[in-house]
DNA sequence: CAGCAGACGATCGAATGCAATCAAATAATG
DNA sequence: CATTATTTGATTGCATTCGATCGTCTGCTG
């Protein structure tokens, strides 16, 4: 095989999987595997690719959302334990409108191979669901905004104004008495039209997002059904959520082990308040 | 440091890298070796992660589309000296329209950075301008196909009859003297309202496409500005091409080493027929 | 045809990573 | 408080990978 056919098999083979380790490739492509050191350190050296011990990364890959890539999400852990318990309130074959978000994201990971119906305006959360094929998945369209890959826009709100839901997933920038608050004049509105096209309205917050307000103001406490935060969430909070309507669940910090954490629903305990 | 908050903080720095040395990790937990070796196992085992010699990957990341995870996708070189050849022909600030495929994702690699607005219902393409500040990317909505990662439907459609673009790059699973065909029928739909949206249409088409049909004609060829090839395509097939309106485009295999063949538009020896 | 350059494959010592084992420290339990 | 698990860290022998070197093959050029 010519070289520089063999050479570009090979960021093919990286580019798809990601990784490849030095044996594979060997085998694959059928040369030596000095040859193959050789080339991945031309590969290297023009950037494409990042070695490692015994294998290679694919460095060009797809960029990322800014918001995702915040070294230290703020609050990860109670986001994580809010996502767990969000995800356990939904039930198989519903169909669930997601908002964007990076506590939306984590609810998101715990749903992708359920069996549901999804329908999201955010394109890392559409990432997870787009091959599930036990899950549907109906993208909403419009203007991407690139920090956050979320669509926005008059298509967007449109494309909502004709669907209907059984829950919906919001996440927020803020919550005060006066209600629910955004951080961007445009997604504001598109949480509007998804508060019209919903049925059961869920909110997830961890307790640093509570008495902060922001840009616009979204909706009331009244149009919100369930509000899921973690323990932190002070008693007067827990009391001013409860009398303006919505149920209120707080998600604690568990006390499991690895396992459950990351990958299973049951992992928080959820306190329901009266 | 208790147990669990490091092998949380072990997800995260895997999550946000993608990989990770071991040693690395030594470094930055301040843990022994055989700790991270135990976490790492265990996350291995719950499938969080994926471990490689000195290092780990993480798993629990985006899945992948199955169209682009084929071991060797049909005539790849060719795909991509026809998409060179396409980038050159789009110039900067044009609006563009870009259908699903593979051909036409090699595209969007060579657009992306560039000062552009796109509009796609390809979750693949979109993905590479997601983050990118400086190309707008307006995405199609509606219901997503799991094998393709495209958004089809009615509501796609929709959407696209209020759009109007500059240039529309097309793929085809064939095409014959009556004109483009395509493999499923939601997305032939789709495709004519692209059509119906563009004002230049061009089709790319690797030369193995010529003479094949498929199940349902999209358009006839008169519909198309420009058609954009390999230097494998019959003389025969070029006559009909050009007898039948659009222009066409052979992209050559470029001589070029390896550089310009990765990572520069450049890389294709375009002969335009008369 | 001879000479040369570049690509390739094989080999080997050095470096690195791995799994298993065991002892110490820490936490949980009665 | 004593005992028992659990978690962590260190050690050791073994397997893998690395980079460098060198000889061979191929194709080009004069």
């Amino acid at each position: 095989m010519p070289g520089r056919e063999r050479r570009s098999r090979l960021i093919d083979i990286i580019r798809l999987r990601g990784f490849a380790a030095l044996d594979e490739l060997v085998r694959e492509l059928g040369v030596s595997e000095s040859t193959i050191r050789r080339d991945l350190d031309a590969l290297e050296e023009q950037g494409t690719a990042r070695r490692t011990h015994g294998g290679v990364l694919y460095a060009g890959g797809l960029p990322r959302i800014a918001e995702f890539d915040e070294k230290q999400p703020a609050n990860w852990e109670a986001k994580r334990t809010i996502a767990a318990a969000t995800a356990k309130i939904i039930d198989d074959e519903e169909t669930v409108l997601l908002d964007g978000g990076t506590t939306t994201y984590e609810v998101a990971r715990l749903l992708a191979g359920r069996s549901l119906q999804v329908v999201t305006n955010s394109m890392p959360v559409a990432n997870l669901f787009a091959s599930e094929s036990r899950t549907d998945l109906i993208l909403l369209g419009g203007f991407v905004s690139p920090r956050t890959g979320v669509c926005l826009g008059p298509y967007t709100n449109e494309l909502l104004s004709r669907l209907h839901v059984t829950t919906t997933v919001l996440s927020a920038a803020g919550i005060s008495k006066q209600g629910l608050f955004n951080a961007q004049l445009l997604l504001a509105e598109t949480e509007q039209a998804m508060l019209r096209a919903a049925g059961k309205v869920i909110v997830v917050a961890d307790s640093s997002k509570f008495g902060r307000k922001s840009l616009t103001l979204v909706s009331g406490l009244e149009a919100i059904d369930i509000v899921v935060s973690d323990s932190g969430l002070s008693k007067e909070w827990q009391q001013t959520i409860l009398d303006a309507g919505p149920r209120l669940i707080l998600a604690d910090i568990p006390a499991e082990d690895i396992d459950s954490v990351a990958t299973d629903a049951t992992a928080a305990n959820t306190n329901m308040a009266p």
